[in-house]
DNA sequence: CCTATGACAGACA
DNA sequence: GTGTCTGCCATAG
């Protein structure tokens, strides 16, 4: 890999990584918009499992848009889990993980809030 | 430039 | 709920 000189898409991916509270999780997909490619969701699956330099990141708190560990099982899967319930997420069975409790809010703005909400202003997003 | 790969996501049966 | 298909994007050869 590169490891020198980073796209502005990976750095930003990271920044947003790296911006992930304790207890709480983000998707791909969310990961993607914060940095600045709403539907890059696969090219942030691509740092992830490609960096070898994931050390430093909070990569745990990254999961599958529909609230499941993305992992294959012996490929990660367990250490993920084991790290997100060290940090008080509950993980249930198969990786599930409640995004109505654990996803993270950037914005914090009370309306943004709802899944409705961001779904909306997703779509508004997405068509300019 | 073109092809292949992926820890994705949405639509649909 | 699950399984499959398709579109999407960044990166590596």
């Amino acid at each position: 890999m590169d490891t020198r000189r980073e796209t502005p898409f990976t750095r930003r991916a990271k920044e947003a990584i790296r911006g992930i509270p304790r207890g709480r999780v983000a998707t791909y997909g969310q990961i993607a918009g914060l940095a600045g490619r709403e539907a890059a969701a696969r090219g942030v699956a691509w740092i992830l499992h490609s960096s070898s330099e994931t050390s430093g990141l909070p990569w745990h708190r990254v999961i599958g848009g529909r609230g499941r560990i993305s992992l294959p099982r012996g490929r990660g899967f367990e250490l993920q889990k084991k790290r997100l319930a060290a940090e008080g997420v509950e993980v249930g069975r198969g990786g599930r993980i409640d995004l109505k409790r654990y996803q993270w809010e950037p914005c914090e703005g009370a309306a943004s809030r709802s899944p409705a909400a961001r779904k909306f202003l997703s779509e508004l997003t997405k068509r300019g």
